[in-house]
DNA sequence: GAGTGGTCTAGACCACATC
DNA sequence: ATGTGGTCTAGACCACTCT
């Protein structure tokens, strides 16, 4: 049994990308949607605030909940946090090259901020190709204690949904940091980088839900292709 | 009298805080806290998830909640929304220089954008200085009618303690995008840009509770002065 | 005054972790 | 078996908007 306000958020979700609810309209009230719905309030309000969370409704106090219309604007890293989102938006008619795979050298600062129990750490490097250009160099690091097997099989489809479907790890929260650098020597020899002189870092932690560090990710952009999309609510009260 | 779950919010903020609860502990169960805090357990509940999606707990079922240290990093630039949260990021040992002040020639795109019935709409650049240079170039485009006067002292301090404080309005949400741009005439004219060929925008529309656009902002950041900062927690379920 | 969303309560059952 | 967080209920009162 799916979890009702969960199907609730679905059904709304499907009707309002479906334009059965169109935008700028009121949605039913919250008493309303307890009978259409058969469920209580309190259920019906968990669905609509994800609704407003996710930037689907406005909730207008005293009024209704008005759709709106954020998401005509695409989401190409936004602030995400399923494998499953990650990987859709990640693999958009985008090739991915597999150019190292394997585990790192003792002298990598990052096997300091992963668990130190561990005698490897994996490594992989990939690019990923637009339109037949080398636009963004992936580093991934994995804990093998929690990834024991990774194949360039794997790391040239999804190890996103390798990870939640193969090995059932569940995500608890991510970290993410942007920044500008310039390029590196290594950089330059992946990526097609004509004549830019920076290059967009995005740093991404990577916690499981029992607070353990668990991968660190360099994604890194050629600016001219990157974009970041960040959709926030205000602050309660 | 102050909403209950928000004191307790505070209130537990305070005490991780100030190391009363230190990270890597566990919270107190929801049911103690019921009784310490003589309310309901949605109550806390309520509570509680404020703390998981501001990060500074990790909740995880059959076990407890988890004090977590990722706000040790600090949040330049952050997901907020808050003006007061804004001002006081931006103010951090800045000094703000008002360049231009005044009302949009009909030929500027933004115009269009803004609410479309009204004939004027402020236009406000300033550059900040940190440390003796200019980094950021900020151009603020308000709606006249929500903002009737507008002046160098204002801008010179806080438009949005103002915006808040005095006019009382209310933000509903804000959308933010990240993109590099190449250096405009203004840019080089405004900011102490050396040999940068590329600067970080960050774009924001800002809505008002009612769904209106009521502010667009540009914030231009020299590319090695910016960060920015992202907590995400996984999608419900 | 009627209708809306925001807060709060007291209780229930469930899934999961630990012993 | 006990304790934890996750979901759900049925009802209450409040602040706000609109007519």
């Amino acid at each position: 049994m799916q979890k009702k306000y969960l199907t609730i958020y679905d059904d709304l979700v499907k009707k309002i990308k479906g334009k059965e609810i169109p935008v700028n309209t009121m949605l039913p009230s919250e008493n309303e949607l307890t009978v259409q719905y058969e469920t209580s309030r309190e259920t019906i309000r968990k669905a609509l605030n994800l609704l407003s969370q996710n930037g689907y409704i406005q909730k207008i106090r005293g009024k209704g909940s008005i759709v709106i219309d954020v998401h005509k604007f695409s989401f190409p890293v936004s602030g995400i946090v399923s494998y499953k989102e990650l990987s859709k938006q990640l693999h958009l008619s985008s090739k991915t090259i597999v150019q190292e795979l394997g585990f790192i050298k003792e002298d990598e600062e990052i096997g300091k901020e992963l668990d130190t129990t561990l005698e490897h750490v994996w490594k992989v490097i990939r690019t990923r190709e637009i339109s037949g250009e080398k636009i963004i160099l992936d580093k991934d690091y994995f804990n093998n204690q929690q990834v024991p097997i990774l194949t360039k099989d794997i790391c040239e489809n999804s190890i996103y949904e390798y990870i939640e479907g193969q090995l059932g790890l569940t995500i608890g929260f991510a970290q993410k940091e942007i920044v500008v650098e310039e390029p590196t020597e290594e950089d330059r020899r992946y990526l097609d980088l004509e004549g830019f002189s920076n290059i967009v870092v995005i740093k991404n932690h990577v916690y499981l839900e029992d607070t353990s560090l668990f991968q660190y990710t360099e994604s890194r952009h050629r600016p001219d292709k990157f974009r970041f999309i960040d959709f926030a609510r205000r602050i309660q009260g």
